[in-house]
DNA sequence: CCTACCGATCGGTAGG
DNA sequence: CCTACCGATCGGTAGG
Protein backbone atom coordinates (compact mmCIF):
# COMPACT_ATOMS: atom_id res chain seq x y z
CA UNK A 1 0.00 0.00 0.00
CA UNK A 2 1.06 3.58 -1.02
CA UNK A 3 1.95 6.65 1.66
CA UNK A 4 -0.97 9.11 1.43
CA UNK A 5 1.28 11.22 -0.57
CA UNK A 6 1.78 9.17 -3.82
CA UNK A 7 4.38 9.10 -5.80
CA UNK A 8 2.94 10.58 -8.02
CA UNK A 9 2.95 13.85 -6.46
CA UNK A 10 6.50 13.64 -5.43
CA UNK A 11 7.25 13.64 -8.70
CA UNK A 12 4.97 16.77 -9.12
CA UNK A 13 6.57 18.12 -6.26
CA UNK A 14 10.28 17.23 -7.37
CA UNK A 15 9.60 18.97 -11.23
CA UNK A 16 7.84 22.42 -9.56
CA UNK A 17 11.19 22.71 -7.14
CA UNK A 18 13.28 22.44 -10.20
CA UNK A 19 11.01 24.57 -12.55
CA UNK A 20 11.22 27.14 -9.66
CA UNK A 21 15.10 27.09 -9.22
CA UNK A 22 15.43 27.49 -12.89
CA UNK A 23 12.56 30.39 -13.68
CA UNK A 24 14.38 32.28 -10.99
CA UNK A 25 18.15 31.61 -12.44
CA UNK A 26 16.87 31.75 -16.24
CA UNK A 27 13.43 33.70 -16.09
CA UNK A 28 10.64 32.08 -17.51
CA UNK A 29 11.38 32.17 -20.88
CA UNK A 30 15.28 31.45 -20.17
CA UNK A 31 14.17 27.99 -18.73
CA UNK A 32 12.81 25.60 -21.32
CA UNK A 33 10.96 22.53 -20.14
CA UNK A 34 13.63 20.10 -21.46
CA UNK A 35 15.75 21.94 -18.72
CA UNK A 36 13.34 21.19 -15.88
CA UNK A 37 12.81 17.76 -16.96
CA UNK A 38 15.88 16.82 -17.08
CA UNK A 39 17.10 18.13 -13.65
CA UNK A 40 14.56 15.77 -12.28
CA UNK A 41 15.72 12.94 -15.03
CA UNK A 42 12.67 13.41 -17.02
CA UNK A 43 12.18 13.35 -20.81
CA UNK A 44 11.05 16.61 -21.65
CA UNK A 45 7.30 15.52 -22.77
CA UNK A 46 6.56 13.82 -19.22
CA UNK A 47 5.72 17.18 -17.61
CA UNK A 48 2.84 17.63 -19.35
CA UNK A 49 1.58 14.54 -17.78
CA UNK A 50 1.98 16.33 -14.48
CA UNK A 51 0.68 19.65 -16.05
CA UNK A 52 -1.04 21.09 -18.60
CA UNK A 53 1.35 23.54 -20.09
CA UNK A 54 4.82 25.69 -19.16
CA UNK A 55 2.06 28.04 -17.85
CA UNK A 56 0.74 25.93 -15.28
CA UNK A 57 3.77 25.03 -13.96
CA UNK A 58 4.78 28.78 -13.62
CA UNK A 59 1.56 29.52 -11.98
CA UNK A 60 2.08 26.18 -9.46
CA UNK A 61 5.35 27.52 -8.34
CA UNK A 62 3.76 30.73 -7.65
CA UNK A 63 1.11 29.56 -6.00
CA UNK A 64 3.17 27.37 -3.62
CA UNK A 65 5.06 30.18 -2.61
CA UNK A 66 2.40 32.24 -1.74
CA UNK A 67 0.71 29.02 0.31
CA UNK A 68 4.17 28.15 1.90
CA UNK A 69 5.18 31.50 2.56
CA UNK A 70 1.49 33.01 4.34
CA UNK A 71 1.80 29.65 6.23
CA UNK A 72 4.83 30.61 7.87
CA UNK A 73 3.77 34.41 8.29
CA UNK A 74 0.74 33.81 10.12
CA UNK A 75 2.50 31.29 12.10
CA UNK A 76 4.73 33.95 13.03
CA UNK A 77 1.91 36.24 14.45
CA UNK A 78 1.78 36.40 17.92
CA UNK A 79 -0.34 39.09 19.72
CA UNK A 80 1.57 39.19 22.78
CA UNK A 81 4.43 40.32 21.57
CA UNK A 82 5.65 43.88 21.57
CA UNK A 83 5.51 46.06 18.13
CA UNK A 84 9.17 45.97 17.84
CA UNK A 85 9.73 41.90 18.67
CA UNK A 86 6.82 41.37 16.21
CA UNK A 87 9.04 43.38 13.71
CA UNK A 88 11.94 41.13 14.00
CA UNK A 89 9.99 37.95 14.03
CA UNK A 90 8.19 39.09 10.27
CA UNK A 91 11.06 40.23 8.95
CA UNK A 92 13.25 37.26 9.68
CA UNK A 93 10.63 34.91 8.48
CA UNK A 94 10.24 36.90 5.04
CA UNK A 95 13.95 36.80 4.56
CA UNK A 96 13.79 33.37 4.77
CA UNK A 97 10.97 32.96 2.35
CA UNK A 98 13.24 34.79 0.10
CA UNK A 99 16.76 33.84 0.59
CA UNK A 100 16.88 30.34 2.38
CA UNK A 101 17.84 27.46 0.13
CA UNK A 102 15.04 25.69 -1.61
CA UNK A 103 13.01 28.68 -1.30
CA UNK A 104 12.54 29.73 -4.70
CA UNK A 105 9.11 29.90 -5.34
CA UNK A 106 8.58 33.78 -3.99
CA UNK A 107 11.27 35.18 -5.94
CA UNK A 108 10.11 33.24 -9.04
CA UNK A 109 6.56 35.31 -8.17
CA UNK A 110 8.40 38.60 -7.96
CA UNK A 111 10.48 38.61 -11.24
CA UNK A 112 8.00 36.73 -13.24
CA UNK A 113 4.42 38.34 -12.65
CA UNK A 114 4.58 39.84 -15.85
CA UNK A 115 5.16 36.76 -17.71
CA UNK A 116 2.60 35.37 -15.90
CA UNK A 117 -1.14 34.92 -17.79
CA UNK A 118 -4.05 37.83 -16.70
CA UNK A 119 -6.68 34.99 -15.29
CA UNK A 120 -3.56 33.33 -13.35
CA UNK A 121 -2.84 36.36 -12.01
CA UNK A 122 -6.44 37.04 -10.75
CA UNK A 123 -6.43 34.03 -9.01
CA UNK A 124 -3.28 34.81 -7.18
CA UNK A 125 -4.54 38.29 -6.23
CA UNK A 126 -6.35 37.57 -2.99
CA UNK A 127 -4.17 35.66 -1.11
CA UNK A 128 -1.51 38.20 -2.47
CA UNK A 129 -3.77 40.90 -0.08
CA UNK A 130 -3.80 38.64 2.71
CA UNK A 131 -0.31 38.70 2.37
CA UNK A 132 -0.10 42.48 2.42
CA UNK A 133 -2.35 42.60 4.94
CA UNK A 134 -0.23 41.43 7.61
CA UNK A 135 2.42 43.54 6.82
CA UNK A 136 0.34 46.74 6.28
CA UNK A 137 -1.24 45.82 9.99
CA UNK A 138 2.84 45.74 11.06
CA UNK A 139 3.75 49.29 9.84
CA UNK A 140 0.44 50.60 11.25
CA UNK A 141 1.56 49.25 14.51
CA UNK A 142 5.14 50.76 14.20
CA UNK A 143 4.03 54.29 13.01
CA UNK A 144 1.80 54.44 16.13
CA UNK A 145 4.88 53.84 17.81
CA UNK A 146 6.40 57.19 16.12
CA UNK A 147 8.88 54.18 14.47
CA UNK A 148 8.28 55.11 10.26
CA UNK A 149 7.58 57.72 8.06
CA UNK A 150 3.62 58.72 7.82
CA UNK A 151 2.17 57.42 4.01
CA UNK A 152 1.56 53.97 5.61
CA UNK A 153 1.34 52.81 1.90
CA UNK A 154 4.76 53.69 0.99
CA UNK A 155 6.10 52.91 4.00
CA UNK A 156 4.68 49.29 3.26
CA UNK A 157 6.58 49.44 -0.30
CA UNK A 158 9.64 50.60 0.75
CA UNK A 159 10.24 48.47 3.63
CA UNK A 160 9.40 44.82 1.64
CA UNK A 161 11.07 46.29 -1.22
CA UNK A 162 14.52 46.91 0.30
CA UNK A 163 14.07 43.36 1.10
CA UNK A 164 12.97 41.69 -1.98
CA UNK A 165 15.60 43.15 -4.02
CA UNK A 166 18.10 42.02 -1.68
CA UNK A 167 16.89 38.46 -3.25
CA UNK A 168 19.26 40.35 -6.32
CA UNK A 169 22.58 40.30 -4.44
CA UNK A 170 22.13 37.62 -2.15
CA UNK A 171 24.82 35.25 -1.87
CA UNK A 172 24.63 32.19 0.80
CA UNK A 173 28.34 31.45 0.91
CA UNK A 174 29.23 35.15 1.57
CA UNK A 175 30.18 35.29 5.20
CA UNK A 176 26.26 36.86 6.01
CA UNK A 177 23.64 34.90 7.28
CA UNK A 178 20.48 35.59 7.40
CA UNK A 179 20.16 35.45 10.87
CA UNK A 180 22.60 38.55 10.65
CA UNK A 181 20.83 40.29 7.58
CA UNK A 182 17.53 39.85 9.18
CA UNK A 183 19.32 41.56 12.30
CA UNK A 184 20.79 44.25 10.13
CA UNK A 185 17.26 45.26 8.76
CA UNK A 186 15.25 45.66 11.91
CA UNK A 187 18.46 47.95 13.24
CA UNK A 188 18.18 50.15 9.84
CA UNK A 189 14.64 50.93 10.58
CA UNK A 190 14.19 51.12 14.09
CA UNK A 191 17.16 53.14 15.53
CA UNK B 1 26.05 67.04 -46.49
CA UNK B 2 25.13 64.83 -43.07
CA UNK B 3 24.45 65.91 -39.61
CA UNK B 4 26.98 64.97 -37.27
CA UNK B 5 24.81 62.41 -35.75
CA UNK B 6 24.64 60.09 -39.37
CA UNK B 7 21.34 58.72 -40.12
CA UNK B 8 22.93 55.09 -38.75
CA UNK B 9 23.45 56.16 -35.32
CA UNK B 10 19.95 56.96 -35.28
CA UNK B 11 18.81 53.41 -36.69
CA UNK B 12 20.86 52.02 -34.01
CA UNK B 13 19.80 54.20 -30.84
CA UNK B 14 15.60 53.44 -32.25
CA UNK B 15 16.97 49.95 -31.93
CA UNK B 16 18.46 50.29 -28.51
CA UNK B 17 15.75 52.27 -27.18
CA UNK B 18 13.42 49.88 -28.49
CA UNK B 19 15.17 46.80 -27.11
CA UNK B 20 15.16 48.13 -23.49
CA UNK B 21 11.51 48.91 -23.38
CA UNK B 22 10.81 45.11 -25.10
CA UNK B 23 13.60 43.61 -22.78
CA UNK B 24 12.28 45.23 -19.47
CA UNK B 25 8.73 44.04 -20.51
CA UNK B 26 9.14 40.47 -21.33
CA UNK B 27 12.87 39.76 -20.14
CA UNK B 28 15.67 39.53 -22.50
CA UNK B 29 14.58 35.42 -23.77
CA UNK B 30 11.23 36.76 -24.02
CA UNK B 31 11.52 39.75 -26.49
CA UNK B 32 12.67 38.37 -29.93
CA UNK B 33 14.84 40.01 -32.45
CA UNK B 34 11.65 40.15 -34.63
CA UNK B 35 9.82 41.63 -32.23
CA UNK B 36 12.38 44.43 -31.48
CA UNK B 37 13.08 44.51 -35.21
CA UNK B 38 9.74 45.25 -36.35
CA UNK B 39 9.26 47.84 -33.53
CA UNK B 40 11.32 50.24 -35.39
CA UNK B 41 10.00 49.07 -38.49
CA UNK B 42 13.22 46.93 -39.67
CA UNK B 43 12.85 43.01 -41.29
CA UNK B 44 14.48 40.42 -38.49
CA UNK B 45 18.31 40.48 -40.23
CA UNK B 46 18.69 44.25 -40.05
CA UNK B 47 19.85 44.62 -36.16
CA UNK B 48 22.87 42.65 -37.37
CA UNK B 49 24.30 45.38 -39.16
CA UNK B 50 24.01 47.25 -36.29
CA UNK B 51 24.96 44.65 -33.85
CA UNK B 52 26.72 41.71 -33.85
CA UNK B 53 24.42 39.46 -32.02
CA UNK B 54 21.72 39.47 -29.08
CA UNK B 55 23.88 39.68 -26.44
CA UNK B 56 25.98 43.11 -28.33
CA UNK B 57 22.06 44.37 -27.83
CA UNK B 58 21.57 43.72 -24.34
CA UNK B 59 24.99 44.90 -23.38
CA UNK B 60 24.46 48.12 -25.25
CA UNK B 61 21.47 48.61 -23.54
CA UNK B 62 23.05 48.07 -20.31
CA UNK B 63 26.02 50.30 -20.79
CA UNK B 64 24.05 53.03 -22.49
CA UNK B 65 21.87 53.07 -19.05
CA UNK B 66 24.81 53.35 -16.71
CA UNK B 67 26.26 56.25 -19.12
CA UNK B 68 23.02 58.30 -18.74
CA UNK B 69 22.82 57.32 -15.45
CA UNK B 70 26.09 58.17 -14.16
CA UNK B 71 26.38 61.59 -16.23
CA UNK B 72 22.82 62.60 -14.48
CA UNK B 73 23.92 61.62 -10.88
CA UNK B 74 27.01 63.04 -11.19
CA UNK B 75 25.62 66.72 -12.47
CA UNK B 76 23.07 66.17 -9.54
CA UNK B 77 26.46 66.32 -7.21
CA UNK B 78 26.77 69.95 -5.66
CA UNK B 79 29.67 70.38 -2.55
CA UNK B 80 27.99 73.35 -1.28
CA UNK B 81 24.42 71.58 -0.55
CA UNK B 82 23.41 70.54 2.72
CA UNK B 83 23.04 66.39 3.11
CA UNK B 84 19.31 66.50 3.05
CA UNK B 85 19.29 68.53 -0.08
CA UNK B 86 22.00 66.37 -1.36
CA UNK B 87 19.89 63.25 -0.81
CA UNK B 88 16.72 64.74 -2.39
CA UNK B 89 18.70 65.22 -5.69
CA UNK B 90 20.06 62.72 -5.56
CA UNK B 91 16.62 60.52 -4.73
CA UNK B 92 14.99 62.30 -7.72
CA UNK B 93 17.48 61.55 -10.43
CA UNK B 94 17.62 58.31 -9.12
CA UNK B 95 13.76 57.80 -9.50
CA UNK B 96 13.85 59.42 -12.54
CA UNK B 97 16.43 57.50 -14.22
CA UNK B 98 14.33 54.31 -12.86
CA UNK B 99 11.00 55.36 -13.92
CA UNK B 100 11.22 58.01 -16.52
CA UNK B 101 8.73 57.12 -19.85
CA UNK B 102 11.64 56.11 -22.15
CA UNK B 103 14.01 55.37 -19.33
CA UNK B 104 13.98 51.19 -19.44
CA UNK B 105 17.86 51.10 -20.16
CA UNK B 106 18.78 50.50 -16.06
CA UNK B 107 15.46 48.60 -15.09
CA UNK B 108 16.96 46.27 -17.84
CA UNK B 109 20.18 46.10 -16.55
CA UNK B 110 18.76 45.50 -12.99
CA UNK B 111 16.57 42.88 -13.77
CA UNK B 112 18.24 40.96 -16.49
CA UNK B 113 21.70 40.87 -15.28
CA UNK B 114 21.84 37.34 -15.25
CA UNK B 115 21.34 36.94 -18.72
CA UNK B 116 24.70 38.90 -19.38
CA UNK B 117 27.07 37.08 -20.18
CA UNK B 118 30.33 37.04 -17.88
CA UNK B 119 32.74 39.01 -19.96
CA UNK B 120 30.14 41.46 -20.47
CA UNK B 121 29.29 41.71 -17.52
CA UNK B 122 32.80 42.47 -16.13
CA UNK B 123 33.29 45.40 -18.83
CA UNK B 124 30.30 47.14 -16.69
CA UNK B 125 31.76 46.61 -13.14
CA UNK B 126 33.72 49.64 -13.37
CA UNK B 127 31.14 51.92 -13.94
CA UNK B 128 28.59 50.29 -11.75
CA UNK B 129 31.09 51.06 -8.80
CA UNK B 130 31.10 54.79 -9.54
CA UNK B 131 27.44 54.63 -8.92
CA UNK B 132 28.17 52.70 -6.04
CA UNK B 133 30.56 55.17 -4.29
CA UNK B 134 28.53 58.41 -4.79
CA UNK B 135 25.57 56.64 -2.75
CA UNK B 136 28.17 55.15 -0.49
CA UNK B 137 29.90 58.60 0.51
CA UNK B 138 26.31 60.11 0.71
CA UNK B 139 24.98 57.33 3.19
CA UNK B 140 28.24 58.12 5.15
CA UNK B 141 27.63 62.29 5.48
CA UNK B 142 23.54 61.06 6.54
CA UNK B 143 25.02 59.00 8.95
CA UNK B 144 27.69 61.24 10.19
CA UNK B 145 24.99 63.53 10.75
CA UNK B 146 22.87 60.24 12.61
CA UNK B 147 20.39 60.07 10.16
CA UNK B 148 20.70 56.35 9.12
CA UNK B 149 21.29 52.87 10.64
CA UNK B 150 24.82 52.64 11.37
CA UNK B 151 26.50 49.97 8.88
CA UNK B 152 27.05 51.89 5.42
CA UNK B 153 27.08 48.88 3.24
CA UNK B 154 23.68 47.64 4.40
CA UNK B 155 22.25 51.35 4.42
CA UNK B 156 23.23 51.57 0.87
CA UNK B 157 21.73 48.72 -0.27
CA UNK B 158 18.57 48.57 1.45
CA UNK B 159 17.88 52.49 0.30
CA UNK B 160 18.71 51.75 -3.08
CA UNK B 161 16.80 48.57 -3.16
CA UNK B 162 13.96 50.31 -1.63
CA UNK B 163 13.85 52.70 -4.89
CA UNK B 164 14.91 50.05 -7.57
CA UNK B 165 12.13 47.56 -6.43
CA UNK B 166 9.67 50.18 -6.85
CA UNK B 167 10.32 49.73 -10.90
CA UNK B 168 8.18 46.40 -10.33
CA UNK B 169 4.86 48.19 -9.01
CA UNK B 170 5.01 51.90 -10.53
CA UNK B 171 2.54 52.97 -12.97
CA UNK B 172 3.17 56.25 -14.64
CA UNK B 173 -0.71 56.88 -14.99
CA UNK B 174 -2.10 56.08 -10.92
CA UNK B 175 -1.76 59.70 -9.67
CA UNK B 176 1.77 59.63 -7.81
CA UNK B 177 4.37 61.86 -9.62
CA UNK B 178 7.88 60.96 -9.44
CA UNK B 179 8.22 63.86 -8.04
CA UNK B 180 5.80 63.00 -4.81
CA UNK B 181 7.17 59.68 -4.82
CA UNK B 182 10.81 61.50 -4.36
CA UNK B 183 9.25 63.26 -1.23
CA UNK B 184 7.69 60.24 0.17
CA UNK B 185 11.07 58.79 0.07
CA UNK B 186 12.99 61.24 1.37
CA UNK B 187 10.59 61.82 4.05
CA UNK B 188 10.15 58.04 4.84
CA UNK B 189 13.84 57.84 5.24
CA UNK B 190 14.84 61.12 7.31
CA UNK B 191 12.49 62.35 9.67
C1' DC C 1 6.19 8.25 -17.82
C1' DC C 2 8.88 7.22 -22.54
C1' DT C 3 9.25 7.27 -27.71
C1' DA C 4 8.85 9.58 -31.61
C1' DC C 5 7.38 13.23 -33.65
C1' DC C 6 5.06 17.94 -35.05
C1' DG C 7 4.74 22.90 -36.52
C1' DA C 8 6.37 27.19 -34.98
C1' DT C 9 9.76 30.16 -33.74
C1' DC C 10 14.25 31.31 -32.58
C1' DG C 11 19.06 33.71 -33.47
C1' DG C 12 21.84 34.31 -37.10
C1' DT C 13 23.95 34.44 -42.12
C1' DA C 14 25.00 35.04 -47.31
C1' DG C 15 24.39 37.77 -50.99
C1' DG C 16 22.94 41.68 -52.86
C1' DC D 1 19.11 47.44 -44.78
C1' DC D 2 16.11 43.58 -47.41
C1' DT D 3 15.46 38.77 -49.26
C1' DA D 4 15.72 34.30 -48.59
C1' DC D 5 17.20 30.96 -46.04
C1' DC D 6 19.62 27.82 -42.34
C1' DG D 7 20.06 24.60 -38.29
C1' DA D 8 18.69 24.48 -33.65
C1' DT D 9 15.49 24.66 -30.23
C1' DC D 10 11.09 25.48 -28.49
C1' DG D 11 6.36 23.95 -26.33
C1' DG D 12 3.41 20.45 -26.95
C1' DT D 13 1.02 15.84 -28.58
C1' DA D 14 -0.31 10.84 -29.90
C1' DG D 15 0.17 6.39 -28.80
C1' DG D 16 1.63 3.14 -25.95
Amino acid sequence: MKSAVSEDSNRRQDLLQAAARLFKEKGYEGASIRAISSAVGMRCGSPFYHFENKQAILYAVMEEGLRQGLERTEAAIDASLSAREQFERLVRVHLGILLEEGNDFIPVMLYNWGALDKEHRLKLIETKDRYDRIWADMVARLQAEGELGDDPKIARLLLLGAMNFITTWYKPDAGLSIDGLAQQVVRFYLR
